[in-house]
DNA sequence: AAGACATATGAAAAGTCGTTCATATTCGGC
DNA sequence: GCCGAATATGAACGACTTTTCATATGTCTT
C-alpha cells in the first residue's frame, strides 16, 4: 500500500528549506544532543535499560543532574522511563538517536581528513 | 581547540560508547547545528554560494549577527569562505550537514507518529 | 587619495542552560 | 503505619551563547 500524507507542511527534506518552525523543532532535537552530559546518558543506554541509580554510576553524576537530564530526554522523546517496583528503569525510545551521533562522529572525521588547517577561509590573516 | 591525543579516535560509531574527548566534540558540532537562526544560514546555503549580503536577505538577521555565525559555523567546517571582488563567497563545506538535518527531522516525524501522547513515561501524575 | 560599499570584530547586554543544594514524593519491607 | 531507599522537583547560581551596537578592515571606483 502507498502513502498517504494527509495535511503535511512538516519539510521531510532539509534540502528543501525549513520553515520557521520545523527549524525550531529541529534545533531543540539537536540541542539535547549538543552536550557531553547528554551523550553519555545516551550512549550508556544504548543497547539496554538502566535503572536511574545504575545511570549515576554509569556516568558519574549527580544523583539529581542525572534526574533532570533524563527528564529532559524524555521530553524530547529520546528516552522512555517505566516504573519497576521502586525503581524506574529508562530506556532508549529507539536507535535514530545514535545514528545521529554517529553522523556527528562521522563529519568529524571527515573534516580531519579534508581540513589539515582550520583556516580554510578568506578572512583570517 | 585541543589537541588529538593517539588514541581511540577509531570509534566511528556510539554504539561503542563515547569517551569524554568524543562526546565534547560531537556535542560541539550538534551545538552548532541547534540554533535556528544557524540552520537557517545552512539550509540558505544548501546547493548554492551566496555572499554573506545575500545570506542576509535571505534569512533577515542582522549583518552582524549573520557575519559571527558564519565564521561559528566556519570554525566547526559546515562551511568555507572564498573572497570575490569585494565580497565574501560562502558555501557548505559538504552536504553531509544536510543529512544531519534530516535525520532530526525525521526522528520528529518518527516521534510524532509514536508518540500521540508526551506522557508516556511513568513519573508524571 | 577619498569615498562608498561589503564584511569582520570586540565588548556589552540579554537570554538560555546545566549543575547543585535542599526538599518532596513514591514505593517496598517490617 | 513507619522507615529507608529510589527518584523527582524547584530555586538559585554560574557559565555559556546569541544578539546588538559601534567601529575597524579591506576593496573597488572615480
Amino acid at each position: 500500500m502507498g502513502h498517504q500524507r494527509s495535511g503535511n507542511h512538516d519539510a521531510t527534506s532539509a534540502g528543501e528549506g525549513l520553515d520557521a518552525d520545523a527549524a525550531k523543532t529541529v534545533a531543540s532535537i539537536l540541542q539535547g544532543l549538543a552536550t557531553p552530559s547528554r551523550l553519555h546518558l545516551i550512549t550508556a543506554l544504548h543497547g539496554r535499560t538502566l535503572t536511574v541509580g545504575e545511570v549515576v554510576e554509569a556516568v558519574g553524576m549527580e544523583q539529581s543532574a542525572v534526574s533532570h537530564q533524563l527528564r529532559n530526554l524524555r521530553h524530547l522523546g529520546f528516552v522512555t522511563a517505566e516504573r519497576q517496583g521502586r525503581n524506574i528503569v529508562y530506556r532508549l525510545f529507539d536507535d535514530h538517536v545514535i545514528d545521529i551521533i554517529d553522523q556527528a562522529l562521522s563529519h568529524a572525521e571527515h573534516l580531519r581528513l579534508a581540513a589539515p588547517r582550520v583556516g580554510d577561509d578568506a578572512t583570517e590573516p
